[in-house]
DNA sequence: CTGTTAGCGCGTTCAC
DNA sequence: GTGAACGCGCTAACAG
């Protein structure tokens, strides 16, 4: 590999100034420019990011931890936000914490020790309850996950407003007994949960709800058990994930209850096959790719401006009906 | 930020014995060690990565570069990768080619500028065609796609027999017109539609390809214009991905076409929704997970054993029989 | 078993 | 406009 050293040698100039041109400072003539320029690409030469980085003490590097990597939402923000990277010669180091904290403080832990530029994380609920921004050593911006009381750079669904509203569709389409499941482990799941009993408040009903680890496993079995052991069955489920909601699809499927006939359907997350199943499946939709990329533009702008006002991106989810959330009967002749 | 030095002073030692206690290396007493170990919690000491890569030329970090983060076959294959660099602790830089050759050589480039201890790559085509294992400074692991002409590790399906074996069951069940939409640009696509020809070439059927980019949307507007156009219509189509059996099944939702009575279907990939949809798609399931897994194994022990003999694992695709896949009517009553 | 010391390769003063 | 020299923080070789 050739050092600094041997470009200079080889263009005939010191090393501070085949620094200065491959930095592209002020201050160097066109020819010493060019000639430098020749050398390096003669030899083949690449600066090495271990002494640049120790030497100039940053890093180019952003860091990105997902709760769940497999979970479609938290692709198409990766996707997004190495997208971005990409454009801007960032690297990025993607880290799946697995909805477990230990493996949250060990990456966060990682991103310190690598000395990252700045980093976006969507928290788990423990982290998130006793948030401190000062905690870092890098600017960090929130992703899906965050709360009022935060005071952090962030890019969230507008989870309470969504979650009223596609309840509300579900109530003025006539059902009365909605149940809910949901990921009481995240902010977001949380919050969506109370969106819905907001709605549920506003029409004079009650909450059946069901708070379950946000995995397809772990739905699949609540759900199969739910849907064994409770009676009368409601008129329609709601998850509060795309995961949760592929778990109850499937626990429909083990016990063999029809929806929207036997039990309506309703859930967050427009994965490509919830419009593809029939009947299809109602849901809000996310709009992930533009998460993420608004993400990594709030991390850009406070690495930038460190001292710049806190801001928070609250993004509008859209409803889209499909069958699934139809009721089994009209609404009661009363209202007709 | 506390450095080796201070952590020294502080417990009253050289930097040589912290380092030493830090590396758990042999040759320290137990005293000095449980000192060093105090002074460095006391401290909140954490080595710099920099220095240390700098001086010892290792980074324990390693790069996976897939050719599409959205595909969930790279999903899985990122997430086991994911977990056993945990487990190890190790760093992994995971980074979306996205079927571009440029890209590509950019995320290479950066690996070699990184210097990571090993790679694991999803190769294009192009790259594939002339690779040359000694080109790349670090040991390199090819998942997904290789082909024989390529002495490298590798963790690989077998596609070629999975194609084929998917191709015979249709013939089996009584389909003649049978057509293949592939992803022409990687090996996988080409090796599956090897399997495909040469499972027809048995049963004196002729082909019915299309070749085309490996997304959703290509497939959609590619199958869409063939299943406008083509008549009479094949009995099936099988696609070579998950991503483009998506889009087939879209365009069949596009074209109000019905499966399988108006034209069966088949594919690759048992994502979540193939067996969700009613009918249920008859697809290869492969062992995306252990593939991952695998594929971590061979480049740590390449990594441990630089000279070791190049091996390449070849894993046997799972055929699932759905209802998909059935003829529209019985085979041939000379057949009987 | 422990300490001293010489770089790893680069960026950045500070002279010239 | 250019070059010499120092040091970022650490590891490893060597001396004791």
């Amino acid at each position: 590999m050739a050092r600094i050293q041997d470009v200079a040698k080889h263009a005939g100039v010191s090393v501070a100034s085949v620094s200065r041109v491959l930095a592209g400072l002020p201050g160097v003539s066109e020819p010493t420019r060019a000639r430098v320029m020749a050398s390096v690409e003669a030899l083949g030469y690449r600066p090495d990011l271990a002494a640049r980085r120790l030497r100039s003490r940053r890093t180019d590097t952003l860091g990105l931890i997902v709760s769940d990597i497999r979970n479609p939402f938290f692709m198409e923000v990766s996707r997004a936000v190495e997208d971005m990277a990409y454009a801007n010669r960032l690297r990025v180091m993607l880290c799946n914490a697995d909805e477990d904290p230990e493996k949250e403080s060990f990456y966060l832990q990682m991103m310190r020790d690598e000395n990252v530029a700045g980093v976006i994380l969507s928290p788990t609920l423990a982290r998130l309850n006793n948030y401190r921004p000062t905690e870092y050593p890098f600017p960090v911006v929130l992703v899906d996950r965050c709360n009022s009381m935060v005071e952090a750079d962030a890019v969230v669904l507008d989870n309470m407003d969504a979650s009223l509203r596609l309840t509300r569709h579900l109530v003025d389409n006539g059902h009365r007994k909605i149940a809910f499941f949901y990921g009481a482990s995240s902010a977001t799941g949380q919050q969506r949960y109370d969106g819905y009993l907001s709605a549920l408040a506003g029409a004079g009903l009650s909450p059946i709800a069901q708070a379950l680890k946000p995995t397809v496993e772990e739905a699949r079995i609540a759900a199969r058990n739910f849907l064994e052991r409770q009676r009368p069955l409601p008129d329609v489920i709601v998850a509060s994930s795309g995961l949760i909601l592929l778990g109850l699809v499937e626990a429909l499927r083990d016990t063999g209850l029809k929806y929207p006939d036997d039990i309506a359907l309703a859930g967050f997350d427009d994965m490509p096959w919830t419009r593809l199943l029939t009947p299809a499946i109602t849901v809000i939709a996310q709009p992930t790719y533009e998460m993420g990329r608004s993400a990594i533009e709030l991390l850009l702008a406070r690495i930038a401006q460190p001292e710049q006002v806190v801001r928070r991106i609250m993004l509008r989810g859209e409803l889209i009906v499909r069958e699934s959330s139809q009721a089994r009967r009209a609404p009661p002749s009363a209202q007709q």
